[in-house]
DNA sequence: GTGAAAGCGCTAACAC
DNA sequence: GTGTTAGCGCTTTCAC
């Protein structure tokens, strides 16, 4: 456990002054340039690099983005976190991730915790609990602090901030068009996140394509499903009370693969019989039998440029303006449709 | 943007010194109770918080921990990260998070990048390229620094730290016996990482349960996979040329749903034809039709033990021996034996 | 060309 | 009971 090497043991054994020393490693023009080649030699040799607390404490920056996200075993927002990663390392920015486990109390907590001259900035995209319940107090507080804040994803108008979105209602309507161009006569929606904004838009999307279409007979048809014990029996319940349905747009693709399944069960060709389309392009989608057509958030741009638009705050002394960018959404046509 | 409030401002305002606004907050003896009421009441007004880098600098102490994954799309890897986090946060410990994505380089940057007195200590799991390429001199140099390194499911044995593993070996031997008392006449093993060590070691504990059985007549029968585009080709050609083939022992999931899939498509009935295992209790396991079997690593647990490890040993100023401590794996199963 | 000194925000030993 | 001082490791202004 050799203790790290500082300025002042580097000057003392080149008996020269701190400051002479910290000058000569970084090449100074005031200093002699065999000054300068004598200290990073030993410097080099001593495996010497500066303090980052001292850096940060001096520049007042620490070089640190804290990430805040409801759920890492959610393929969405571990692929958001690659980017963000990944467009923070290559500007020298480390990560200090938080899990709110979308809960408010978690994430208020790790707002709070961060908010101490820990991190610059902060990526964050909304617990659950805290949109359901309508609390922002907590992001003002960050806000009002000089804490920048990008949210991604699943944001909130009350807070102005930058931020990085999904059109959602969009990628919701053309899913549904899809659908419909495929002559789908009657198309029912599953919801797991009704009580998000992302889920309200995704809802209204639907609607709205079918109410756009005249040869559309059917009334929308959408169920909601409240906690994880309730997939079996919500779906099961949407084959027995509409046998005649040959369309499912589902808002997350564990409802989504519950249903072929249990089309499949229920003796439903798919896609010849019913179409099924679901969101974020996860593994499940992927290796379902049949593989699953869905909307693809293009998670990884959306976690670079939540980075790129926090760095760029943090980097630009103006303040500029808040924007919302939205990221594009894909329709990557499987086997299910 | 209002900037953090400091003791030096605090005192300011009180007219007392820094160190005795210090101390009030402290509820020190020394100082009159009066004060500390006048100094608390002021310190919430203002919402004063110690800042963490003067913290950092003074007590050469972050409360920081590196974590150091191959791949967070992995739900192995996710899970494990989930287990560190909670655990590190209650105990005041912050995470900093890089990505290796499997690649020495990154690794060894990441380490280096973070050894600047970023945090106190590392928790990772080496990535293939590092494994594969046998270096290690870069956990070397952290160690020597003074940064000490738990190391989980993915170890070396040539460094001395403290690890948490799974006994892969014995996890592969038991769910080979598992195959072999199902009367399974001709199991087959497949592997997508027998470049890693833990892949060595489910080999091997295949191989055994094989030869401990004096009924089994046939040979090994082992499939590796190199890359991604394999899997069909190779999974394909296992049943081509094995068409007695009835139990398959996966080191993956992706492999165990791809022949999931494929024995299907041929017109074997799993698990009537054939069981079928895999490896790590993920979503695709638990969606998969027939769900699929699987060995459990306990991730979140092997992230908690990682944490609590690394921390004990932060906090015990008495340099105490290296150990490994072996996690509890269980056969998870499902519909696909 | 080199060094002394101040200061980032904080703690703690030591005055008074 | 309160204040002064030194110091954590570093940068930077200013003096020599």
């Amino acid at each position: 456990m050799s203790h790290k090497i500082t300025l002042k043991e580097l000057a003392a054994e080149l008996n020269l002054s701190i400051s002479t020393v910290s000058k000569a490693l970084k090449n100074s023009y005031e200093i002699n340039e065999k000054t300068i080649a004598r200290v990073q030699a030993l410097a080099k040799k001593r495996n010497y690099r500066p303090n980052r607390m001292a850096l940060s404490l001096k520049s007042n920056k620490t070089m640190t983005i804290g990430v805040i996200i409801p759920n890492i075993l959610n393929y969405f927002f571990s692929k958001v976190l690659l980017g963000i990663e990944e467009e923070a390392n290559s500007n020298g920015y480390h990560i200090i991730i938080c899990l709110s486990n979308n809960q408010y109390q978690k994430e208020a907590d790790s707002l709070q915790l961060l908010s101490d001259g820990s991190v610059d900035g902060f990526i964050l995209s909304i617990a659950r609990e805290t949109q359901v319940m309508q609390r922002n107090n907590h992001f003002k507080k960050a806000t009002e602090d000089g804490y920048p804040i990008v949210m991604f994803d699943r944001v909130s108008e009350k807070i102005e901030c930058d931020k990085i979105v999904v059109d959602d209602y969009k990628a919701a309507y053309n899913a549904t068009k899809f659908l419909l161009k495929q002559d789908r006569k009657k198309i029912a929606l599953i919801s797991t996140i009704n009580d998000l904004n992302i889920g309200k838009l995704r809802i209204n999307g639907y609607k709205k394509a079918l109410e756009g279409d005249p040869t559309y007979k059917n009334k929308e048809l959408i169920f909601k499903i409240n906690n994880k014990t309730e997939y079996d029996s919500v779906i099961t319940s949407l084959f027995d009370n509409h046998h005649d349905v040959d369309g499912i747009f589902a808002t997350d693709n564990v409802s989504a693969i519950t249903a072929l399944k249990i089309a499949n069960n229920k003796g439903f060709n798919i896609p010849k019989d019913i179409s099924v389309i679901g969101f974020s392009d996860d593994k499940i989608s992927r290796l379902s039998v049949p593989s699953l057509t869905i909307v693809s958030q293009n998670a990884l741009e959306i976690g670079k440029n939540a980075a790129r638009m926090l760095i760029d705050r943090l980097q630009n002394n103006s303040p500029s303006e808040f924007k919302t960018k939205v990221i594009q959404t894909d329709l990557v046509v499987r086997e299910s449709t």
